[in-house]
DNA sequence: CGAGTTCTTGATTATACTCAATCTTAGTGG
DNA sequence: CCACTAAGATTGAGTATAATCAAGAACTCG
């Protein structure tokens, strides 16, 4: 989940549609707080996240973290680089993942629906990681947070009829490590969004989106 | 190219090895200034460079800029993401390109091998990436200027015995638009590099490292 | 209920940006 | 070949944004 334009989030659905395919093995299960792999790990398999949200992170020697991406349902998960896992994968919720073995997506290996739907999905993570440099490159705080709101709640926003309900299960460090921010930064910006009133903070993991043209507008950034 | 940890470099070498397969196409060339493709366009064609350096740019509608990557010889260039361009690409330096057709990526067409290798090379884009994210979220100006440097050095430096001397074919706003600063920053960066002894600036695009172990230190960020 | 973690807020600082001026380089035509 | 121009690079001064440091508030979980 590279949290950037919404638009770009609907390419991505096809994927839902592989785990029709027949190569499957029975689905998995990860408790909140349980790592899936560590980087540097052999890649056997990737997952599909079928519920849950998953949390794709790197750390450089002195500490700081990045936090490479979120996993949501319908993503896949576990991409291998010259056979090797290149970041560490743990659940922030419990969560249901199905497992694809890595030689399908490398070899077709007798399943060329599933090979194709997997490269495709990985076409797609190159083109969504594009959209993220562009976040943390060159957009300001509010910016930031503006666009990961924006996408969080088209992507995983309930409903209220009037407004729409984010539920945030990382942490405030987790979102700043993805947005190449700091926690006091978040925190000030979700502030501020209150005090403006495009946003409502009803706990600090449920947000809801009061404003949400005015929200994509400050996620675009027109300095108007 | 995405500039960050040397080491991750070396794996991206295989992909030399492809351009031996069987179907492909006579050599394309691409004059300094011309672009190979937009951003939205449709894709029909990845290419290998063979010579030269490209350059992957998106714009934000303000005109704010990122710069995706360079593309050097030995990387591949132009991966779909639902059939389209998700980046425009020019080049640098006058080119030459290996074009390869989308559809051996996509159905594996006739030959397997190319296949997997473009396959692999997609893969090595993403883990690439992913390591760019955490250069651009959470490393200083220094940081990422060394990082580029080394990255650059290894790669495609000239050996002049004592030192390396390194060509830097973009301008210093292409640095800029990559590294997630401005030209005043990379400037002052360079100049303060220069100071150091830690280079030397021949001109505008020509550096020389001549304390390559104190630039890695800086690029890791050992702040002692 | 209480201890510990996480979050929020405030005050201050530092890093990198902005704006502006100067210098350098590359390209053009006399 | 040299002056002239335009674009790009460097340097300086001042500023703004987000980081840091620190304290207090609000959650979480046993």
């Amino acid at each position: 989940m590279y949290v950037t334009n919404p638009a770009e989030y609907l390419a991505k659905m096809p994927v839902r549609t592989l785990a029709s395919s027949g190569a499957k093995t029975a689905e998995a299960r990860l408790k909140a707080g349980h790592y899936l792999y560590f980087e540097g790990d052999q890649v056997d398999w990737l997952y599909q996240v079928t519920s849950g949200v998953l949390r794709l992170t790197r750390l450089l020697e002195d500490g700081r973290r990045q936090v490479i991406a979120f996993g949501y349902p319908g993503d896949i998960v576990g991409f291998p680089s010259a056979g090797l896992h290149h970041t560490d994968c743990d659940a922030l919720v419990d969560a249901r993942l199905q497992p694809y073995r890595r030689s399908v997506l490398e070899n077709g290996e007798g399943d060329p629906k599933l090979h194709h739907a997997l490269l495709q999905a990985a076409l797609c993570e190159i083109s969504a990681m594009q959209d993220h440099f562009m976040m943390l490159g060159r957009k300001s705080a509010v910016e930031k947070v503006a666009s990961f709101l924006c996408v969080l709640s088209d992507r995983v926003g309930e409903d209220l009829g009037e407004h729409t309900q984010v539920n945030l299960p990382m942490s405030r460090a987790d979102i700043a490590d993805f947005l190449g921010l700091t926690t006091e930064t978040i925190s000030r910006t979700f502030t501020q969004l209150r005090k403006s009133g495009i946003i409502a903070i009803n706990n600090i993991h449920t947000i809801v989106v009061l404003r949400p043209d005015t929200l994509l507008t400050l996620s675009l950034g027109d300095r108007n």
